[in-house]
DNA sequence: AAAAAATTTGATCAATTGGTAAAGATTACA
DNA sequence: TGTAATCTTTACCAATTGATCAAATTTTTT
């Protein structure tokens, strides 16, 4: 009655959940390619396969939207890193970091682009976040320091080994088109991916083994 | 008279050579950060410091500006690669393009990420211009395969080498905000590039000698 | 200085866009 | 099955946006 908004009232719907799902999936898709400002109610709706006016029964606003993609992004996104423990082996832990990262670029290139295009437009909305960023990152690059002064590692500077990791998984997401595009018809087959993490790997080991 | 539209009538004015500058010089600023339908000629305008009118006096259309910064762009952006050269010291060339291309994300950031934009809304102008860059790294992969046949380079696959040397150094222009959030107040000076340099230099001199 | 050419502005347009209101259709549940 | 709650649609609005035009102003040329 009165003004009936969906999730305002008493529990999850069946339909609710199966459009929201549909929504956020569109969302992500659009989003991911055009940006905040590039992408339009219609085109997510569309995408959706349902009417403009149904979908904001669904979410208010776009901007509710995109700030529920990327708090569930950020949500996951560091998952790998958190996971390099300090009693590992220095070497094996680095290359199943990036292990890790290449197959997020793999199996979410949409959450890559959307995090890209977030950073691009100056992380207007994910301050915060950032900072919890640096937080993460000042302890991992501790934790390398460590293994540097044991030997165990190369001696470099731990901030810039964590972006070139970063750097040349997160290429394989945002760059996909031109990545397909250079690498031609027979090389760029879903192995390209096997083919990365080979080339990562040895370049990473060969180039920080102390 | 009639319908005087700038630059089609005889030849080029000096208030013609100096607003042109100041509108691409702006729109260079906001189309970097916001992508292409993200950008609104208001707000162009308003950075070239002049009415929107005035503005389409000089470029009939938002595109025409667009695709003027795109066409430049590309013209210059594959010079460092073009300069490797096949009867150089395979790790110095190496090195020396990787120095280049980070002294193009330092001093033209905002022309690597109009180019970022560009592929991650998937390239949709530039399918002839990625065209050609393939074949360029066709060749240049040659080359390196050379190297490697004479055991002056670590085999590898020169593709993903190539990439990794994008990724890497294009990180520091796309990725601006989030290095230096995390580099912190401290070490988020101009220094960075320094640092970066280094690194990067050590990493993939070691990664990839023989 | 006058004429011609180039530049700037204000008013305006049609299309698009984010979002709303209210009525109609469907679903869940007693 | 009946009814209340949920869902969907149609029609619409106000603001923004890309772009035009004619008139007014400034600059250049003669």
């Amino acid at each position: 009655m009165a003004k009936p908004r969906a999730a305002e009232t008493r529990k999850r719907t069946r339909i609710q959940q199966e459009k929201e799902d549909r929504i956020l999936e569109a969302a992500l898709e659009v989003f991911s390619v055009h940006g905040f400002r590039g992408s339009t109610i219609d085109q997510i709706a569309k995408a959706a396969d349902m009417s403009k006016p149904n979908l904001l029964y669904y979410f208010r606003t776009k901007e509710a939207i995109h700030r529920l993609l990327i708090g569930r992004l950020l949500d996951t996104w560091l998952d790998p890193l958190r996971e390099m423990k300090a009693d590992g082996d220095p070497l094996s832990e680095i290359c199943s970091y990036i292990r890790r990262k290449l197959e997020m670029a793999r199996d979410y290139p949409r959450e890559g682009r959307l995090f890209t295009n977030e950073i691009l437009r100056g992380a207007p909305h994910i301050q915060d976040e950032l900072r919890d960023l640096k937080s993460l990152v000042d302890e991992k690059s501790r934790i390398m320091q460590g293994w540097m002064k044991d030997g165990r590692l190369a001696r470099c500077d731990p901030y810039h080994l964590i972006f070139s990791i970063w750097a040349t998984t997160q290429h394989y997401a945002d760059f996909d088109v031109q990545v397909r595009t250079v690498l031609g018809p027979e090389k760029a087959g879903e192995g390209r991916f096997e083919d990365a993490a080979r080339y990562l790997e040895k370049l990473f080991l060969e180039g920080l083994k102390p």
